[in-house]
DNA sequence: GATTATCTACTACTACTGTAGTAATTAATT
DNA sequence: AATTAATTACTACAGTAGTAGTAGATAATC
């Protein structure tokens, strides 16, 4: 199993994204690696990663003077999870729904339907 | 074009739902037709309605005592959007992305792609 | 050891959401 | 017209998030 509903918002999956990178952080770390020109306060980092740590999505662990933290969740588990809420709200909880939502309103090609057909049938002969 | 970010929360989305369904509605009219058994006070439906008025989504008319009213953005709008918005965090604005999330993760099967294939050459073609 | 630089903890403040109560308004009924 | 019932407007309050400042702790350097 695993933690259930995993919702971060952009600015949460943003900084954890960052984390699921280096592996390892400590403030400074994640500020130097910020993927954007528009880098918060060194603070504010900080602040978010306590919030995060107190939900349990994190851990951090003292090092001198300066904390490393650590991701507890995994990236494809907070994908997973709010893909999955979102076909529930958004499509009555049909995954299908949403395909077919990709190909009416995004840029799906028919080559990307038989790239994902090669790769389903690839997994489910395995 | 139209509105560029429509993010609505789980309970938003479930009250725009009534009043996509039900076209023009008082706070009593939703109320009736709330789909789930744990119906929300009155007072909170109207003030969810005054919150969504006043971002623009919705409009009020005065009939009688009661206030009718109606939806400004259409379901498929903020389907549109918030996809969109998701796959811009979580799947670095790639559809495919989701897509392949999709086969793996959730139960979409090869009749499903199937049939999205049909659907995706009609619409090419026409 | 004293001074300085670096970090974290704590506090703050705004905005939004979920949720609903109370007051005020307005219409229906007696 | 007076009373009652329905409806909205306003207020409230807790929780989360975005954002960051300030104070206090801690370590590095002179």
């Amino acid at each position: 199993m695993s933690k259930k509903d995993i919702a971060l918002s952009d600015s949460q999956f943003q900084l954890m994204s960052v984390l699921w990178t280096l592996e390892q952080a400590s403030v400074t770390d994640i500020l130097e690696s910020w993927p954007s020109a528009k880098k918060p306060a060194y603070t504010t980092i900080g602040t978010v990663l306590s919030r995060l740590e107190k939900r349990g999505l994190l851990i951090s662990e003292r090092r001198g003077r300066e904390k490393v933290y650590r991701a507890l969740v995994q990236e494809s588990e907070v994908r997973r999870s709010m893909v999955s809420n979102m076909v529930g709200t958004l499509f009555a909880g049909n995954p299908q729904a949403l395909l077919t939502h990709l190909i009416k309103e995004t840029d799906v090609t028919p080559e990307d339907l038989k790239a994902a057909q090669d790769l389903l049938n690839k997994e489910t002969k395995k």
